[in-house]
Parts: structure tokens; C-alpha cells; sequence
DNA sequence: CCTATTGCAGATAAAAATTATCCACGATAA
DNA sequence: TTATCGTGGATAATTTTTATCTGCAATAGG
């Protein structure tokens, strides 16, 4: 059982996100190079963020990334999920009728027990990821992170925001 | 988020290793044959589970696998991590070092905030896992599972296992 | 002892998924 | 008009997973 590294950078490029100001944008080679990231690959990652509507893209210069909605809104399940996508992470192959004996497909109606033993630990992974939200996350940054690591981080979103014209709708 | 087959397999295996008689043993080419599976694979898979002393080995004609312990003392959870490694599937690299912005090594003596959530969540995970007994599987089975697909189970089985000579506790 | 069967370890190969790069394109602020 | 930025597709490099093969050790039965 494995993550891809492409959630790990999510996350830390989200939280980063969550602390820029309004409806400004921060583009993703700032984000890239925040974290030592090969600026293409996390493209693809910030991308599948914006498919599925956890961030939100502004091109042009000036442009970048953003959250859609306030990061009390968004936990790590809708990243990971974003991410990894949405496939449980055991596949029943059904391997009990490979067999030599052959029995008649109405042998199999009821679901094998075994995957939803599977499927029932998933979900409790699922509903634990989903109690963290991306401002816990922030939140616990601020207050426990060490202070120079939260200043350089701060200094650093101010330094790469960028505010937009059309003031829409604020986001928090 | 992706487990291996080998996953499926080796509870499969487990399951049935569970329904034979007393010490007897059961080759891996008939469990192999059991669920359509390449043997030599998944003898990989089976010595996986012997070496966390999950299964027991007996080598020789008349040799094959067994269970090393009660299938009430087995759970999903030593199964899964048997196949797939104690490692946890979220790995922090700590890419919150690799910025632009070099600060001393003292500054991330506090353990990320993301890994922990993450790790919290994995956590949930193998608990949801360690409630489910190998002989949880195995009574659902024979309760509610098809008649005939049982049956047909209990046949392979017992055409299959093979009586040890009476001094049996030891291995590998 | 001999032989056949079985598990075990290691090397290796084939297939698939992950990670990473590049380029042509459309959008847009200045 | 131009430079900056996100998008999408193609492609390659790398790693992991899946699978096979071979030689070897253990051992029941003759």
C-alpha cells in the first residue's frame, strides 16, 4: 500500500495557497520552488486540484492558483481523493471463481465477504482523513510550527501573491 | 492508494488453509489451482506469509502449507501488512526543507503536521483491519456465502490436504 | 540408499504504474 | 504587441509490480 509523493506535495501547495491573501493568485512555479518541486510534474498535480474543484486557475500573467472555497472547506480526503482518485485501494479480482470447479454465475450473487471487510477499513481511513481540514492544517502550522519556518513561509506568499482585478466573489 | 493483488490472494489462501484438519498441510500448487493463479507467484506471496509466521511450511511429498496459529488469532491486518510491509503508505519527504529559504536544522524538530494527520488516518485504517479475524471470514463464508460455493470449497479442501506425521509443532 | 514431491532463494524478465520533461497552444495583463 | 502563465498532449525515464525459471534443500515412502 503506497501514496504517491504527488499528495504530499498537494497538501503542502494547498496550505501554502491557504494563506495567500483573498482572491489573489500565487502562480505554480512560485509553488514549485517553495518546496523543490520539478515545476511540470506539479502542474499535473495542481491541475487535477483544479478538476476537481479544490483550487481554481487564472491565467495571464499575473495568474496562478487559489482555493476555490475556504480551507475550512476542504479536507485532506478531497486531496487525497483528487490525487489518487477515487478507487478503493482493494480491487476484488473475484478470484474465487478462477477455479477448475465451475459453478454457475448465481453461485456468486452475494459480494465476497472478504472485500467488504476491505472496503469497511477503507472507509474508516476515508472518514479519518476527512476530519482534517486544510485549516487545521494551518492552524496547527501557525501555532506549533517553529517561528522562523512560519515567517519564511509567510514572507515567501507575500512575496510570490498576486492580487487580481475583477474583485468576484472573496474568498477566506 | 493501491494495494497489490497479492493482497486478495493471501487472505484467499489464509481463508482456506483455515478449513483444513488438524496439522495437515496443502500444497501451494493446489491452492495455486484453487483460485487460477500462477504457482510461482504466489508461492512468493505464501513464503511472505510464513516468514511473519502467519503460515507454517512443511517440506517434502506430502508437505505444503498450513496455518501457524488459530485462525481467531489471525487477522486481516496481519495479513496485509505480511504482503504489503509495515510501512506506512504516506511518507513524508519533508519537502517543506527543500525551498529556496535554507534555515537551520533546528527549525523542523517539530514533526510535520501533515505526515501526523496522515499517519493518524493509516492509523484507523489498521485498527478497522485488526477487528476482522481470519475466522470471522471464514464462519460469513459458511453462513451466508452460496451452498454450492461452499461446498465446492470444503471438497477442494479436503481432496487436497494431506495428514503430517503425528510429531508436528515445529518449523522452518 | 533412491526417487519423487515439495518448499526456498535468487536471478531475471515482462508488464504496468509512477514520475518527469517538453512543446504548441490559448488566455490575459500591461 | 509582448511577455507571462495555465492547459493538454505526447513522450521518455524510472520504479514497482507481476511473473517465470532454475538450482537447491528437505523429506516421505519404498
Amino acid at each position: 500500500m503506497k501514496l504517491g509523493e504527488g499528495v504530499e506535495a498537494a497538501i503542502h501547495c494547498a496550505a501554502t495557497l491557504a494563506s495567500v491573501d483573498g482572491n489573489s493568485t500565487m502562480p505554480g512555479s512560485a509553488l514549485a520552488e517553495s518546496f523543490g518541486l520539478s515545476p511540470s510534474y506539479l502542474l499535473k498535480h495542481l491541475n487535477m486540484l483544479t478538476a476537481e474543484r479544490i483550487l481554481e486557475s487564472v491565467s495571464g500573467p499575473a495568474g496562478g492558483y487559489r482555493l476555490a472555497r475556504p480551507a475550512e472547506r476542504i479536507t485532506l480526503l478531497d486531496i487525497v481523493l483528487a490525487i489518487e482518485g477515487r478507487e478503493p485501494a482493494f480491487r476484488c479480482g473475484e478470484i474465487r471463481r478462477n477455479g477448475p470447479v465451475k459453478l454457475d454465475a448465481s453461485a456468486y450473487v452475494k459480494p465476497c465477504g472478504i472485500n467488504a471487510a476491505m472496503l469497511r477499513a477503507e472507509r474508516a481511513y476515508r472518514a479519518a482523513l476527512a476530519e482534517t481540514k486544510l485549516s487545521d492544517i494551518v492552524a496547527d502550522y501557525a501555532a506549533e510550527g517553529d517561528p522562523r519556518s512560519f515567517a519564511a513561509s509567510c514572507a515567501f506568499v507575500a512575496r510570490h501573491q498576486r492580487p487580481q482585478k475583477s474583485s468576484s466573489t472573496k474568498q477566506t
